[in-house]
DNA sequence: GTGAAAGCGCTAACAT
DNA sequence: ATGTTAGCGCTTTCAC
């Protein structure tokens, strides 16, 4: 790999006047700037970002740390701050820290000492990992779910009003006994939605694991309660569709028998049999302004965090349709 | 942030020696270790891995580069390679190149000038920048799309193989004119899965973007045609997902006017209606497996490049079933 | 407008 | 076993 040095030499002008070229500074001759530039292509010459940036101690590198790849309303979240950060000349590097606050642990101490420019996370803990990013002084924007006990930008959904909204569509369609899946105490979403469906209802609640067997597990036992609910909210999308499968795998019919809608959209939920009531999220919006505030930081460290609250959509299906007459 | 001086002043030794003890280097007085090891905490120094990687001139960093991240193909092959790279002691950054080869060059270039310790790439283009990679020396696997004209590592699914049993499939149950959708001319997943289809049928040919909508657009030219198809083979689940979108919307029977099959499952593919009969891959097998020929690629640069196929499986549902009589 | 020189924080020869 | 020293490739004063 040629250096700056060889281009340099190439070109015969000073290591210094290639970095002004290649950093686009107009002080520096045009005759020059041709002579740097063929050399740049004549040696294939490709800047080292690791020198430059140990040399600037900083990136133009985002680290979004979100805690489940294989949630769809994590990559289109994802999708918004790539947009944003693309326009703004960063490049997003995705960790996947798959509900493990460990695995968070890692990707926070990377994101320090590879010297990010900004972290945008989904924590999936207590936000002791997210602290130590914080307290260093990174930009840090939290999406999706609060940081708990910091001081930090935030972009959520409205997600006890969302809940609220879900219970309370269930009630009036005349569904009694209303039961909710949320997830681990301690993530915000998880406790949030539960709040909110508590402004509604006053049913059993089970808590798992945000994923679909988590879903499929907490609908089982839901069955097996001597007085079976009539209706579930399920916080989460995958979830849901775990509790869907338990339901198909035990027959009980939706919504003939019982009620279903999920929090998250799914870009499938039409698809689907039934197809399933949602609260959707302005998934990709929630990106875009989390990327913009993580720019807006960036240029301003010192300024007070904010907290944006984007508006949820009830997305009314068949899984949630009124029940028979009893 | 505190440098290792301020930890080897603190510990009253040489900066050499804290690098020694922070590397396990076994050649340190017990006693000195324990001292940095104070010295470390209570200042809470991170090492700096821009440093670290500019001395060394390499990183523990691996690029993948993906083309959709909304595709849940991929999030579970990321994952495969996640679980093997955390093994290896490597950590795995997501680069999403959505399908556009300028996307995927940026991407390229990031990971040659960041000094990635090697790529994992699904490409969406022609392969040009990958070329760069590869000629540059760092270690280079492909995965689920073949590189055209480079010799380097390749993870692959039998797509003519998938592609056959699956249009076989449609024939034997006695669908007659049996119609193909595919990806875009160049990509080797598309060109290899028409060339499967071609043993089998020789029907209308459509070629689309990966995309759901690409699938949609094209299932409605299909149905626009003076002979309608009575089967459709879909070479991509996204495609798939488009096709089936866009029969509804017409109103078209499924299975009962026309038959359909995709290619790649979907974790929900037995959830929809009609539930869809696909060609499964081995998705986070091929990721491991990407994943350890790299990590072999990396200790041996000048090993001959080897071509694994991982064999698929026809998912039998609803989608394909038998036509009525006519 | 251009070049010389220092230094970002770390590691690895080399010397002791 | 530990310390001294040089240097990874780049940017950025500071002279000229």
């Amino acid at each position: 790999m040629p250096t700056i040095y060889d281009v340099a030499r190439q070109a015969a002008v000073s290591a210094a006047t290639v970095s002004r070229v290649l950093n686009g500074n107009k002080t520096v001759d045009p005759a020059m700037v041709a002579r740097v530039l063929t050399a740049v292509r004549e040696l294939g010459y490709r800047p080292n970002a690791v020198a430059r940036n140990l040399r600037r101690s900083q990136t133009t590198l985002w680290a979004v740390i979100i805690s489940d790849i294989g949630n769809p309303f994590f990559t289109s979240m994802v999708r918004g701050i790539e947009d944003v950060a693309q326009h703004s000349g960063y490049s997003v590097v995705l960790c996947n820290s798959d509900e493990n606050p460990d695995k968070e642990a890692v990707y926070v101490a990377a994101a320090l000492s590879q010297q990010m420019a900004g972290v945008i996370i989904a924590s999936s803990g207590n936000g002791k990992a997210a602290k130590t990013l914080i307290d260093s002084g990174t930009p840090v924007v939290a999406i999706d779910r609060e940081l708990p006990r910091a001081s930090v930008d935030t972009v959520v959904a409205d997600n006890e009003g969302g809940a609220e909204a879900a219970t309370r569509h269930l009630a009036e369609a005349g569904y009694q006994r209303i039961a909710c899946i949320t997830g681990p105490e301690g993530v915000s979403t998880a406790d949030l939605r539960l709040r909110g469906y508590h402004r509604v209802a006053d049913g059993p609640v089970r808590r798992a694991d945000l994923r679909e067997q988590g879903g499929y597990d907490a609908m089982a036992s839901l069955l097996a309660e001597d007085e079976r609910p009539d209706a579930v909210f399920v916080a989460n999308n995958l979830m849901a569709v775990g509790a869907m499968r338990c339901l198909a795998k035990h027959k009980v019919a939706v919504p003939g028998e019982l009620g279903l809608v999920g929090f998250d959209d799914l870009p499938w939920a039409d698809l689907v049999r039934p197809s399933l009531t949602t609260v959707a999220q302005p998934t990709y919006e929630l990106g875009r302004v989390a990327a913009r505030l993580l720019v807006d930081r960036i240029h301003t460290p010192a300024g007070k965090p904010s907290t944006i609250v984007l508006p949820t959509e009830l997305h009314v299906r068949e899984s949630s349709a009124r029940p028979p007459a009893p």
